[in-house]
DNA sequence: ATATAGATGCAAATGAGTTGCATGTAATTC
DNA sequence: GAATTACATGCAACTCATTTGCATCTATAT
């Protein structure tokens, strides 16, 4: 599916920013923050970047993450998956499996005050090859 | 051990304001915040709640969690652990047993680009009995 | 072609967290 | 126990990510 029928298909707008923001996402690897895409799309506002990646995620095309500066990424969602960050370059490695579902189970059953489990958040933090 | 002396062993010294900030820590079941530690200790400035969570951290007498508003938690390192917190009324449940370590591990044999993995940050996101 | 709801840009605001600097005080030394 | 000194605190001002208000623009439906 191209990218502007599916930005139809979740009732937004097919512009060309939108669609330039979302090749960016799609051509690299790791998530990207908003100030990271204003730098690779030309004329840009910052604010209109935000608004953007903020509509992808509400239309669920795209994934937030946080690592440990605080900083919001996005990337193009292509199924759940988790990330593996160099503490020393911040190069990002995407790790395919989740393999949380069976933890996310045996938590919910443990635990007392929770009914139910919607979503996990988790990353690794490590040296790459080049800075360890 | 007594808190005064858990700080001197790390090389801060025991003020009446850093024992009180990490009295309340002590006493609360989730993660704080800098702004509520300072709500529930008296005159205290908010920077010095700031610096005071970043040398606990720094001297590892505390975590750092960052749940989805991005805002930074603190709590007494009492153990790693992870957190099940409440999208609609944040309560936060803490889980005793870790288990992410053989995910981990399975993750680094698979990576291609990583030799490290020293860190990890994991915490569920759901409904509490209340609010489901 | 027109209408309209949604998208964009600019400026200004918000809010978490930080920094510089002067003052205060815990811990060490005599 | 008084003096010394390095660390701790408070205040003001700053940085930086993110948000909001408002006027203008444009993709899409009619």
């Amino acid at each position: 599916m191209p990218l502007s029928h599916l930005l139809r298909s979740k009732g937004l707008r097919a512009t060309p920013k939108r669609l330039s923001i979302m090749k960016i996402l799609q051509s690299c690897t790791g998530p990207l923050t908003a100030e990271e895409v204003r730098a690779r799309v030309a004329d840009v506002d910052l604010v209109t970047v935000y608004r953007t990646l903020q509509s992808l995620h509400a239309a669920e095309l795209a994934h937030e993450v946080r690592f440990k500066d605080g900083v919001m990424r996005y990337e193009l969602s292509g199924g759940h998956h988790h990330h593996l960050v160099c503490t020393d370059c911040g190069v990002v490695e995407e790790l395919e499996a989740c393999d949380v579902e069976p933890l996310e189970k045996k938590v919910l059953k443990n635990s007392r005050g929770f009914k139910t489990i919607s979503e996990h958040a988790l990353e690794f933090f490590g040296l790459c090859n080049k800075c360890a």
